[in-house]
Formats: structure tokens, sequence, C-alpha cells
DNA sequence: GCATGTGAACACATTCACAGCA
DNA sequence: TGCTGTGAATGTGTTCACATGC
């Protein structure tokens, strides 16, 4: 604890707690927001209220960047944005491949979060004969077959899984075959990572079972005066 | 510590942490394909591995729920089943509004996940003129004026917003007053929960950037040996 | 013998509170 | 004075390890 630049170089690669990386992303939404509204400044305790955290929260998680906020003042917008965006890896070029063009695979490859800071839908793949050949939203649905020469070609690293349960895990190990080194998997049941693969299971009917279980507790129970405080979960 | 049934009175209606409330549905879908395969016991071991979590901390989550399981034996697959459906409130039925009938609001009227369990889509509400009178999946859409009505007369008790993130806000707000308890919001953005409602905020385009997090942090360091370990994440 | 359920240890994240600096 | 960055305290979840009971 005594060498080299004081804060940049020390916080430069240490590692960043899982909790603090699944909250870049909210933060960096606000600070373009704030950044297209031409706003230079804003300090912990307003990016924190919008956030709907604890600034003391906010300012660890920065830290984490290796950021430099100015005491008195604040952070610099358009300074920290490039950081958190640079924290995520984003910014440069992220082709997507999307596997299962049902409906799930059509939003995803629609939506303007899966086009936008350097994402991109390069294809979706699918078996379906009736889907293989048509365009969604610019990009073009092929075989399953072709998932290789597309992967090579667009130099695809990112992979989505929107196909049924009963094909997720097979579309993930061909994913990782083909060379897509993380996959997001929204097919509902665990889907094991291949060695070298980072998978990241997200389950839409898990999260509406969740949301019961405190709906549960706070409906069955009107008698609690202002009612449950009403927290923001996720 | 002393009076009362020993196991079940004690943690009937102790707090259950949100982690764990988090891997229920996922052990749910595994005792119910087990429970289809006639299995009749299983082991924390064996239950833990296929969720890919450990053991001890598979059978804590259990304990919260005020569970048996047999010393020597393992764990009865139909009656923890019913156990862990009670935990989350599924059996009831559950009707949900999804607000947004774009691609996203399709989607997930369509899905499995969005129709059993107890849970059922009464209706979509949208502004779009096109889309209002058409039926999705046996659900119509009706226009958000009519939002009220329905969730009168269907006892609504969820509501799912797949609106762009410009109008969630809004729609948030119209859902409670309504008298919607709980809401799972798609739309990019907090939102904050009204009074007495419950929200949970789900990004999906936040997935990806995290993902992206961790793809970033093993793609361009191929000097591993066998790479990084591959783990599962969420 | 074998597997549950849990006290105790540990690891981690959040929050407080304040030193230090603009 | 105002705000950042962080040591220290707190709170929470995970994991170990074993007493207990089938």
């Amino acid at each position: 604890m005594s060498v080299g630049r004081p804060s940049s170089a020390k916080a430069r690669r240490a590692r960043i707690p899982e909790p603090t990386v699944a909250r870049l992303p909210q933060y960096r939404r606000l600070l373009e927001a704030m950044d297209d509204r031409r706003i230079a400044t804003v300090s912990s305790v307003e990016l924190a209220d919008a956030a709907g955290v604890n600034a003391a929260t906010l300012r660890r998680d920065l830290s984490c960047l290796g950021t430099c906020g100015t005491p008195g003042t604040g952070y610099d917008v358009p300074r920290l944005r490039e950081m958190v965006d640079r924290a995520l890896a984003l910014g440069r070029d992220w082709p997507v491949v999307i596997a299962g063009a049902g409906y799930l695979g059509h939003a995803l490859a629609r939506s303007r979060g899966f086009n936008s800071g350097g994402f991109r839908v390069a294809a979706l793949v699918d078996i379906d004969p009736a889907q293989v050949g048509t365009v969604v939203a610019g990009a073009v649905v092929v075989h399953l077959d072709e998932l290789d020469d597309v992967v090579r070609r667009e130099r695809v690293a990112l992979g989505v899984v929107a196909t049924p349960a009963s094909a997720a895990a097979e579309v993930v190990r061909r994913l990782a075959t083909a060379g897509v080194g993380a996959v997001l998997n929204f097919a509902p049941g665990f889907v094991a990572a291949p060695p070298g693969v980072t998978v990241r299971n997200v389950d839409l009917a898990a999260e509406l079972q969740v949301l019961t279980f405190y709906a549960a507790r706070s409906v069955p129970s009107p008698t609690d005066g202002a009612g449950a405080p009403g927290r923001a979960l996720g």
C-alpha cells in the first residue's frame, strides 16, 4: 500500500463484486440520460436517489472503477459515463447471435437494448423451415447448422438462448463449440456452463413466482396501517 | 425454544431470505420433473447438484419452509414439492394483466411460465387501436382505459409491464391505482414502487451488459490453461 | 450407516461516519 | 462548506462440521 499512482492504479484491476456489476447498467442508463440533457456534474446522493440505492453504496461501487469524483463538486458526467462503459466493456462491437426465432427471440432481436451500445444482432438461428430465411429487424434467420459459420464470420462472442427448455442444453453446447464465450439463457431450468464459457440463466417465469411470494405476503394482510413499505426489488 | 411442534411451527412464519426465495422456483421445477418421473425421494446432495448450489445451502433454504426431510433417507418429493408451492403461494389462482401488447408482451402471454402453476393471463392492455380487440393466446387485448374494469372483474393481483420505457412509470401508477398489488417491470430503468405495491424490475438489456462484463474478463485472456472455470451465474 | 437440520465460523456486501481535499 | 473516498461497524448469506435421529 504505497507505490504507484494513488487512486487509479490501485483500483484498476481490482475485482468488482457481483452486486456492483449488476448495478452498473443502471448507473450507465442514468448517466446517459443526464449526458443527453447536458448535465455536467452529479453528486453521489443525486445519482444514488435516481437509482434507488444508498449513496455510500454508490460511492463504493464507483470507487471500484478507479474513478475520480471531485470532493465538493461531484462526478463529471461524461467522464463517469465513459468509465462505466469501459468497466462493462461496452463501446466495442459485440455481435450477438440469438438462438430461437420464436416470439421471445423476435422481441429481443427488435429491442433497443440488444441493438445499441455496441450490441448488434448478427443473426438468429432456428430449425423451423418456416423461419429460416426470414429477416427480423435487419437480421437474417439461418438454420442451426450454419451456426459455426455465422459465429466465425461475424466474430460472435455472445449467444442468447430463447428456445424451448428441451433444446436449451444442446443449443448451449453448440454455441460453446462454435466458439461463443458467453451465453444468456432465457430457457427455464439450470443449464450448466461448458468449460471456459460463462452462462447466465434468466428465468422469466421464476421472476413471476418470486413476485408472487412478496405479493402474497402483503395482499392477504391488509391490516398493516400504511401497508408494506412497497420496496422495489431487483 | 421448547413448546409446540418441533420443526414446522418454529419455521412456519420465519422470514425467508431473498436469495432463498429466488432459488425456490428452481427447486420447484426440478421437483416437478422428478415427480413426473415417479421419483419418490431425493437427497439434499442430489437436488443441490441438479440446481447447481451447495448442499448445505439447499438444506438451509428448505429448513426455512419448515420442511421435514427424513434423516438417512432424504426428502419426500411430492411432499416437498407441495411445500415449495405453498411457500411461493402457488396453487391458487393468479390472474395476470400484461401492459404492452408488443413483441415482448406477446411472448410473455404465450409463454408456459405465465400460463401454468396458477398463473393465467387475464388480459393485455395497450393504447394502440390496431392491437385493441385482438386475441393473444386466448387473452383479449383491451384499451388501457379499461384497466380498472379488468382488474376488478378478474381480481387481478399481478401486473406485468412490457411497454416502452417512456410509458413504464405512468403504467405502474395506473396499475397501482387499479388495485394491482405487485408488478413485474420489464421496461428499462428504475421504477419506484407506489406505497403498498411491490415492484420488481427485470432489465433484459442489463443482463446482457452484465454478461459482457464477465465475457470480456475471460475472452481476452486465453492464457489460463483450462480457462476460466465457467461458473454459471444467476 | 447415512442424511437431515443447525450452531458456529466465515465471507461478503451494505451502511455509517469521518478524514481529507476542492 | 460540501462532497468524495474509505476505515470500521454492522448486517446478511454461505459454508463447514457435527450432533441428532431414522
